[in-house]
DNA sequence: TTGGCATATCGGGAAAAGTCGATATACATT
DNA sequence: AATGTATATCGACTTTTCCCGATATGCCAA
């Protein structure tokens, strides 16, 4: 993945606030349908829903989130779960210790 | 300083390239007339050259990283030298580590 | 004080990103 | 099979970013 990739994929608010509302998930969606959440993520509408925009606009910067491998997805029926990436936030982090 | 503006300055393969120039001048910019420069920094006209870039598109370059802190400038006649900003890099690796 | 460099700023055109509503797809339920 | 729900994709429009050339500013030397 591309390093300039990441950054675009940081450089907008309301990316950086879902990757920090996934962090503790029990805590910014109370109301997820899925008791299973901690370990699947949380689905597509519960983001849409705590970012007040679109729905295709937050599918769009999930699946941007996605390609810079600083979340990942799961399908379970009609729904798309997402979670952080760990491997790939670490990744970040190393480049930025060591590359930057 | 706002993270979003932080990740927008890193979101440029040409300014990830300075950034990375800027972690070993001697041997990135052989020809720098100034002898001082590993304490002082590299001046516009040699990342300019280097970059191929022009020179408005560089002196911008570099003054979007100064705003972000990842850089520093110093005026000296009528050269201005910058340099990596070991403070701001920090707090950006902190940001990555604890924030993100 | 005039001319010559180094750098910064301005104005603009092209490309990319932000964001939406509408539509398509995929799955589930009846 | 038909309908409903969740998500993805498409087309469009607006805003931002990428770069440039031209011009301005600041400093130095003759």
């Amino acid at each position: 993945m591309d390093q300039v990739e990441i950054f675009k994929a940081l450089s907008n608010k309301t990316r950086l606030e879902i990757l920090g509302w996934l962090k503790e998930p029990a805590i910014h969606f109370p109301n997820q349908p899925n008791p299973d959440f901690e370990t699947v993520g949380v689905c597509v509408g519960q983001i849409q829903i705590k970012s007040g925009l679109s729905q295709s606009t937050i599918s769009e910067y999930l699946s941007i989130l996605q390609r810079a491998d600083l979340i990942s997805s799961t399908r379970v029926g009609q729904w798309t779960y997402y979670k952080r990436n760990q491997e790939g936030l670490e990744k970040l982090s190393k480049i930025i210790n060591t590359e930057l």
